[in-house]
DNA sequence: CGGACAACCTGGTTGC
DNA sequence: TGCAACCAGGTTGTCC
């Protein structure tokens, strides 16, 4: 569920809300959701820390303690952070609860345990942080058509599955590349060298407004992502061809097809996405 | 390197 | 209605 929008939604939103609170007290239902390190000491080194930043690394979000600690959480195919006041009922999939000195609980809840959550030490010398390997970030400054044009460069691998991997650029996901490539007018299939100078340029453009547009828009929600706060994002309002199966393209009128590429669903319009 | 596929989990939807 | 099969916004590892 969380690609780049919805997890800097999350940060946006979090950033507001528990940026210089304290860490009162954590319980951990599901162990495996706490990947680094043993619960034990997880809870230890957490407790009493104030909260002092919030930010974003690809799809993972990252609270950065008045400790050496960073607490990184990334929220798998299903998972969520709601902040609720601690009397709040206690939603069905609730992994981990942070209480806060407000009274408000940061909880995590994922419904098919993919999360991951981890307490590194900034440094990373404990263990690995787990954006060692991640790529660019497709909405800074230095993500530029140029720097895409050198990523894609004598790669044979399909367009689609090169542009999930997160060890080129960080942040995208099924539906956003989805999206972007029916934007740039690029079919999933095509070998990424064999873009042309403008091609590229287009898949860029079409990278950066579709992740912008999509932050601006709060995420995209079907069955169950929500915000910190229960909300829906927006994005699925203006969704082109991601679940849109059969329907109408917007640009063309034909109907937009599903395959499967890289193992992944994978819609776009066969008129305005051609193979060559 | 690239692609297919399974695995990790649970819940909702689809189809018979 | 009941139930099995299939699908899902992600990541990682194996095998060829």
């Amino acid at each position: 569920m969380p690609e780049l929008p919805e997890v800097e939604t999350m940060v946006r939103d979090l950033s507001a809300r528990v940026v210089d609170r304290v860490i009162d007290d954590v319980s951990v239902s599901n162990a495996a959701s706490v990947r680094w390190p043993t619960f034990q000491e997880f809870r230890r080194r957490l407790l009493g820390r104030a909260i002092v930043d919030v930010w974003r690394r690809g799809k993972y979000a990252v609270l950065t303690l008045d400790s050496s600690d960073l607490l990184i959480i990334h929220r798998g195919m299903s998972g969520s952070v709601l902040l609720r006041e601690k009397e709040a009922p206690l939603e069905a999939h609730v992994r981990a609860v942070f209480t806060l000195d407000t009274g408000d609980e940061m909880r995590f809840n994922d419904p098919r345990k993919f999360g991951k959550i981890f307490l590194i030490d900034r440094r990373g010398e404990e263990h690995p942080l787990p954006w060692a390997h991640l790529g660019m970030e497709p909405l800074d400054d230095s993500f530029s058509a140029d720097t895409l044009a050198s990523l894609l460069a004598g790669r044979k691998a399909l367009l689609k599955p090169l542009l999930l991997d997160q060890r080129l650029v960080a942040g995208l996901g099924n539906i956003y590349v989805d999206e972007v490539l029916h934007r740039a007018s690029l079919h999933p299939q095509r070998r990424a060298h064999s873009l042309t100078v403008d091609e590229v340029q287009r898949l860029h453009g079409a990278i950066r407004w579709v992740l912008a547009t999509a932050v601006h828009q709060r995420g995209t929600t079907f069955e169950s992502y929500r915000d910190i706060e229960g909300r829906e994002g927006h994005y699925q309002d203006v969704l082109l061809v991601f679940r849109r199966t059969g329907s109408a393209c917007r640009r063309c009128g034909t109907a937009i097809v599903k395959i499967v590429v890289g193992g992944r669903g994978t819609h776009f319009c066969p008129t305005c996405q051609r193979a060559s």
